[in-house]
RNA sequence: CGCGGGGUAGAGCAGUCCGGUAGCUUGCCAGGCUCAUAACCUGGAGGUCGUGAGGUUCAAAUCCCACCCCCGCAA
């Protein structure tokens, strides 16, 4: 099958590289290389990357509703394009233009969590479970029919590093069996249907009025990126792991309840954050940490 | 040339400004003590202070030069 996809961080690549081994991929558009990093250096998407691996052509059109994007687009007269989080709209002449439409690769169980940040949101929400969806796409945002669903579950250790290379694995898996055998199309339900809006750098900062459990959805959606944090004397501390203790407390949000980090939190609850990351240092464990660093009993973060 | 922090015992840090061969916490080993407390006490091992048969100096972890690596901010 001639294939064109789309796609660009690294939650697209496996998904790329499943394509690549059993298709033919004729293309591949990405977002073009932006300034990133130390150095502000230019750097080229993880899936341009993979692709010029691959040996496939790759475009980086900055928009496809400008010049004569769609009628290039037209003209490789694909038999389907693969789309997984590329960043741009498709107008109408792109989504009609191969013979089986475009088919997108999607992190939620739709209609639950459409939008730009469905991995992070689940989490943060408490969800029991996520998945990937394959989907037809339309005009809308992630209003397609659905094609086929993979469930993953989560748990108290599922970070959105972890959930993100579980779905993305799983979205490889899925879209080569959607192409193999095309199910038939599935309305999305009316009901259940959640936005999954982009994540802002602003909510990383921890709220200890909040319960601990909710604080620790939000230390796990935002694991990796972009962490969520407090600050102690004018330096931010981020938190990538935490546990939520089983205890009655009586104390103040963010009270530190002993020499072991555990901070009291809302509704009498309370969170022992077990793995940090200082400003310049490296992430480590509670233990580390406090080996060096004075965060004791009785004081407020 | 975007801004900035850091590389010192297994781990986490101090010492660097005001040069004089290294210290704290923890871990480890040995012994002791304890109902219990990340328990406590005593003793011990463990470091070419990122790299350079570099520069300055009587003397460099500390000052100068070059390079390598890690990380934070911003995007």
């Amino acid at each position: 099958m001639k294939v064109i996809f789309m796609g660009t961080p690294d939650f697209s690549v496996p998904v790329l590289e499943a394509l690549a081994t059993h298709h033919d991929v004729i293309c591949v558009y990405t977002q073009p290389p932006r300034p990133a990093g130390r150095g502000n250096k230019l750097v080229s998407s993880p899936v341009q990357q993979a692709a010029e691996r691959l040996n496939i052509p790759v475009r980086t059109p900055v928009s496809l509703r400008k010049g004569n994007a769609t009628q290039e687009f037209q003209d490789l007269q694909a038999d389907v394009a693969i789309v997984c989080a590329y960043g741009l709209i498709l107008p109408q002449g792109v989504l009609d233009a191969p013979k089986m439409g475009c088919i997108n690769v999607h992190a939620s169980l739709l209609p639950r969590w459409r939008g730009a940040a469905p991995i992070q949101r689940a989490i943060e929400a408490g969800d029991t479970q996520s998945g990937v969806t394959i989907m037809q796409m339309d005009a809308g945002l992630d209003t397609g029919d659905m094609l086929l669903k993979g469930v993953v579950p989560i748990d108290e250790n599922t970070t959105a590093q972890v959930l993100h290379d579980a779905l993305s694995k799983q979205g490889a898996e899925l879209i080569i069996k959607v192409l193999e055998n095309m199910p038939e199309p599935i309305k999305q339900p009316e009901t259940g249907i959640t936005y999954a809006e982009k994540i802002q750098k602003t909510e990383a900062l921890i709220d200890w009025s909040l319960p601990a459990q909710q604080i620790k959805n939000k230390i796990m959606a935002f694991n990796p990126y972009p962490a969520a944090y407090f600050m102690l004397n004018g330096e931010r501390i981020k938190v990538f792991n935490a546990q939520v203790e089983e205890i009655e407390i009586n104390a103040a949000a963010g009270e530190v309840l002993d020499n072991t980090l555990l901070i009291a939190c809302g509704n009498n609850t309370a969170l022992r954050l077990t793995q940090l990351q200082r400003e310049g240092k490296k992430r480590m464990s509670a233990s580390d940490l406090l080996k060096g660093f004075e965060l004791k009993k009785g004081s407020t973060i």
